[in-house]
DNA sequence: GACGAAATGATACTCGATTCTCAGTTGCGG
DNA sequence: CCGCAACTGAGAATCGAGTATCATTTCGTC
């Protein structure tokens, strides 16, 4: 087994998830590979701490990781599977929600439902 | 210390409250009328199990519980104290995010900034 | 080919959230 | 007043997520 690289192999297939994956979920991604839930971790952790990754804190469970390049975008939580997938595009009229004296900086937007599969599947 | 009411007041403490709480943000607003932390939880299980209480999976730590008499609406977090407040009003154009095959049943938005009372002692 | 720094995987550990256990209390019907 | 069932508070037990530890392995350099 090559080693150091498992890092890069951690980041490539987070990289090629179609949403953000928790630790738990890109490690069984991995399985197979022999890569250590550790090692998931401190892939993570890193990516966060140079800024090639953000960290998502989300509905359905817990923290989960995307790379910071695919701009701005909300996310889709199948209530069946769990899983989360990417969503394009962005809501207007945030602004009129907000109360008197505060002040907002971000937005988080989730829509929950059955995704593709588990919508073919029933 | 009256008895068998311990669980009304932990519910009429959560009717109270400007948005969600946690269980331990609903028990330290109890402090000092010596409910235990057993009883907060026993109490918010029971109403969810009775469908008086929804519990709301945030952002920002974990399960927090509401009233389910409040209706449709989102929330507002404060990323200084942390805390949640209760929205009113929604938002439009949500459908037109869900990718082709995907259903959406549910969404929540949450707004983050800085609440009234964190902004003005900035 | 040898060496030291860094990376790795397995696992023990920490920490916080929630549930369980249990002995003592309370309300209520009789 | 008696007994019983439900309730209660304190603390133990459990659970999952994430981190630290450690012996081993690998890379880059010489």
């Amino acid at each position: 087994m090559e080693r150091a690289k498992q890092q890069l192999t951690v980041l490539r297939a987070l990289g090629e998830a179609e949403g953000p994956l928790s630790a738990r979920e890109l490690w069984s991604r991995l399985g197979g590979t022999g890569i250590g839930l550790a090692t998931v971790y401190r892939a993570l952790r890193r990516g966060v701490e140079q800024g090639t990754l953000a960290s998502v804190d989300m509905l359905g469970g817990g923290v989960r990781y995307e790379p910071k390049n695919r701009g701005h975008h909300h996310h889709f939580l199948c209530s069946i599977c769990n899983h989360a997938f990417d969503l394009f595009g962005c809501v207007e009229g945030l602004e009129s929600l907000v109360p008197d004296g505060f002040q907002m900086t971000e937005h988080e937007v989730v829509l929950i439902g059955t995704c593709d599969a588990c919508a073919g599947a029933a």
